[in-house]
DNA sequence: CGAGGAATTTGCGCTGGATCAAACTTCTCC
DNA sequence: GGAGAAGTTTGATCCAGCGCAAATTCCTCG
C-alpha cells in the first residue's frame, strides 16, 4: 500500500460541489477525503453494487454507463475534472445506478458515505449545491430524452459533439479539441444510435473539413457549421 | 380574490419532501406556503419562464412537458399527490425547464423561491430530501433514455404503462386502474413514439383482455402478462 | 519500424415504425 | 338526447437507419 496522498483545501477549490463554500468547510471536507490515483481502464464501481464511496474527480476522465438486463448499454455521461460521481446513492437506496470506468489515468477524491452525509447535514449549502448539480443533470437527461424521441440520428450526433465540446472543449491550433478519448462507439452510445451510423456522418463531415479525428480524439474545426447541422429544421 | 385557504402542518405530512421531518419544520413550511385550487387545464407555469414559485401537489394531477425549438414535445412526467414540481430552478438558473399543466382539478401548495431556499438553508435535511427526490428522477430519466435507445416500441409502451401503474395504480373491481386521465397521445409522448403505434399495441392488448380503457382511464387487468411483454428478450 | 489487433469505413438489403389518409367511436356539452 | 368535437382505430405506403459483412486504415506495443 502506497502512502496516502496528502489533501489540502486548495485541491477542493476545483470541485464544483465545494467551490463556493467557505474555506473552513473545504478544510473539513479535505480532512475526511481520501485521494487515489486511478489507472486507465479501472472499473471504479459497478452498477447495482452497494455504494461504498462518494467520488469526485480531480483530473482525468470517467465514463458512466448504464446497462439493462439484456446487456444493451448507454453512455450516461462523461465525468471530467471537478465533477462528482456516484454521490446520489449516498442519499437514496445506496446502490450505484451505473458503472464507472476511467478512460485515462486519473486522480480522484472520495468520501465515506456516512461522512459525506454528516457533512451535508452540518452544512446545508453543501446539500443545496448538490441539488443544483443533480438538477442540472436531470435537465440535461430530459433534453436528451426529447432529442432521442424526436430528432434524426444526424442531428443527435451533431448535438452530441457540440455538447461534449461545451463540457471539455479546449482550443488548439486548428480548432477546438474534445479532451476525452472518444471512439465512434462512444458517440453512438451517447447519441442513441449505432457506431455504423455515427461513422457515416462523421466521415462525411471529416471529408468536408468540418472536423478531424486523430488518436481517438475529435477536433472540431468549425463548430458553427456543426451547429447549423444540429439546428436544421427537418428531422 | 377568495379568502386564503388555511394550511396546517398535517397537510404537509403527505408531501414526500417534508414527510420525515420534525413537526416543527413542517409547521414552519406551512406558515410560508400558499394553498391554491387549480382548475383542470390550467397552465401552472411555462417553460423558460422565470420561476416565480416552487410547487407541491396535494391532490389531482399535473402533466410536465418539455418542448424544443421545433415544437416537438415529450411528456417528462406526471406529478401526483404529494410530489413536488418546479422546485429545482429555485436552486439553479431560476428558469422553469418545462411546462406544467393540470389534467384534473387539483390543489397545490407553493412557496416563494427565497422562502424555500431559506428553509433549506436552515434545515439541511430538507435539502438532503430534495437531492434524494431529484436523484431518483435522474435515475428514472436515465433508465428511460436507455430504453428509448435500445428497446422496441412495443416494450417501451408496455413499460410505460407498468411505470404509471406503479406511480398511480389503484385496485378496482377488475384490475388496477391508473389514476390519471390518459389518452393514447400521452402514452406515446412518454414512450417516445406516435399515437398510431401506441393505438395498435394497446388495441391489441385490449382485444386480448389484458387491459381496458374507459373515460380516458386505463385499467390493467393483468399486470403480469404486461410484465411479460415488457421483459421479453428480443427487440 | 513492423506485425498484429483494434477501430473505422463502406456497401447492401431489410424492416420497424413513422407518415398519410380515412372511417369510426367515444366523449362533451348544450 | 343529440350534434359536434375530440380521440381512436386501422389500412397503406415509405424510408431512415439498423444489422450483417467485408475491406481498409489506424493505433499500439514489442
Amino acid at each position: 500500500m502506497a502512502a496516502p496522498i496528502p489533501i489540502d483545501a486548495e485541491m477542493l477549490a476545483d470541485v464544483a460541489l465545494l467551490a463556493a463554500l467557505p474555506r473552513a468547510v473545504r478544510e473539513e471536507a479535505a480532512a475526511l477525503a481520501r485521494a487515489r490515483p486511478l489507472p486507465r481502464g479501472l472499473r471504479v464501481f459497478d452498477q447495482g453494487e452497494r455504494a461504498g464511496r462518494a467520488h469526485a474527480l480531480l483530473s482525468g476522465c470517467v465514463r458512466i454507463t448504464q446497462s439493462g438486463s439484456d446487456g444493451e448499454e448507454i453512455l450516461v455521461r462523461f465525468i471530467g475534472p471537478g465533477e462528482i460521481f456516484g454521490c446520489v446513492p449516498v442519499l437514496t437506496d445506496g446502490l450505484y445506478p451505473a458503472d464507472a470506468t476511467t478512460m485515462v489515468d486519473s486522480l480522484e477524491l472520495s468520501w465515506d458515505p456516512a461522512d459525506l452525509l454528516a457533512l451535508m447535514e452540518r452544512h446545508s449549502q453543501l446539500a443545496i449545491n448538490m441539488v443544483a448539480i443533480v438538477g442540472k443533470r436531470l435537465g440535461e437527461a430530459q433534453e436528451r430524452l426529447r432529442e432521442l424521441a424526436t430528432q434524426s440520428a444526424e442531428r443527435r450526433v451533431a448535438r452530441t459533439l457540440l455538447r461534449l465540446l461545451d463540457q471539455a472543449g479546449r482550443r488548439t491550433g486548428d480548432g477546438v479539441r474534445i479532451d476525452f478519448p472518444l471512439r465512434r462507439k462512444d458517440i453512438a452510445d451517447i447519441a442513441g444510435t449505432t457506431l455504423h451510423t455515427v461513422s457515416r456522418f462523421v466521415a462525411g463531415w471529416e471529408r468536408q473539413g468540418l472536423l478531424a479525428t486523430r488518436h481517438h480524439h475529435v477536433i472540431i474545426r468549425s463548430p458553427d457549421e456543426l451547429r447549423v447541422l444540429a439546428e436544421e429544421s427537418p428531422g
